[in-house]
DNA sequence: TTGATTATTGGACATCAGTCTAATAATAGC
DNA sequence: GCTATTATTAGACTGATGTCCAATAATCAA
């Protein structure tokens, strides 16, 4: 452990906020597999050390990355009082998949980075996946609460499947479209019997 | 084009499957990531290239070494008079999610190498995704064909569902035990109401 | 201005995947 | 036995990741 001394050369914020739009950039351009680390460094005209300065790998800093540009994707959806459960849902969907038909092929390569990097998995779902998770879980609950969904079903466990279904097209390179949000959409809010 | 004469030095069949079985077996032992293809052929006593000649990647070799060693698990479901359709699907999820708790490091790299390698991701989604995908959809029509399942319902749709809600709790190192089988079941034969 | 501290840089280094090549080995047909 | 053919082997080579290091640059505190 090193105290933290005074003074020292500060951190170039701009070599950061440069690497993350070269990133961006280049993997957008050419595919997350076909850029090099290298090629990273070397487009931000900054070092390659001063890469691993602040991330591990280059999945930490496409996350980081495409995070910040994305931020507005999959957010939190709009409540009013007019919008039904379902309409939530299906319009919360809706954008994640116009997300995933943008930069899906970034977040299949995060996904499998993640299966191959036990920190960065658990950064990803920390700061990416279960963040997402909850709001499903939350959009449920709600519903639950006005009664569109019946009390004895679980939301989390819900949230778990919705988010399985469109991974599991995501990284088995299915399309995503609305026809298929509202499939999920109609499967989760489908009429059930009474419970006994 | 070149035509395929007569005589040439046969193949060696036994260094194919010594590669399969150190692969298996240093996988196992290691995990995927920690071992190099150097490794494999070095403990199956082989070139390297010998292994290049029969797998592109290790992902290939190791989707066979492990599809052999496994056409057990995840078998087509017996069925029986008196299986009904949710017995059916809690009983294959179960042995499912068994081979998944012996290999699922070796699984999700596979899935993950889908996502890093086009080729590769088709062989694997013929050999191994798509079989299994067939295997619930045919167990959920004859269980709608029994009336188990409202006519309404659509069994692939189902069957993506059922895939993901799995796939998504092993890329996410969740656990996968009996409770969640029979959470699934129940989700999918939930009672429903008439349509219409 | 000087000294301590930290960031950046450029380069070396080990390891790995994947491609290629020349030499050698094992077969079939003659 | 001889020739054509194909498989195997050992090794070289390129490009990539990730680690390490010494030199240099930029800051604070005195």
């Amino acid at each position: 452990m090193t105290i933290a001394g005074t003074g020292g050369r500060p951190v170039n914020a701009q070599a950061g906020a440069a690497l993350k739009a070269a990133a961006l950039h280049l993997i957008r351009e050419k595919g997350y597999e076909n850029v090099s680390i290298a090629a990273i460094a070397s487009k931000a005209g900054v070092a390659r050390q001063t890469l691993y300065n602040r991330w591990n790998t280059k999945a930490d800093l496409v996350l980081d990355a495409v995070f910040e540009a994305t931020h507005n994707f999959a957010a939190e959806p709009v409540r009013t009082e007019s919008k039904s459960g379902p309409l939530l849902l299906e319009e919360f969907l809706t954008n994640v998949f116009v997300h995933l038909n943008v930069d899906g092929d970034i977040l299949r390569a995060l996904i499998a980075a993640a299966q191959q990097d036990a920190t960065f998995q658990t950064a990803f779902y920390d700061s990416f996946v279960q963040p997402r998770e909850k709001m499903i879980t939350a959009l449920l609950s709600e519903a639950q609460a006005r009664n569109e969904l019946s009390p004895d079903r679980n939301p989390e466990m819900l949230s778990n499947f919705i988010h399985g279904a469109f991974w599991y097209r995501l990284l088995n390179r299915k399309t995503l479209d609305t026809a298929f949000a509202k499939e999920i959409t109609d499967e989760v809010f489908r009429p059930h019997a009474d419970v006994r």
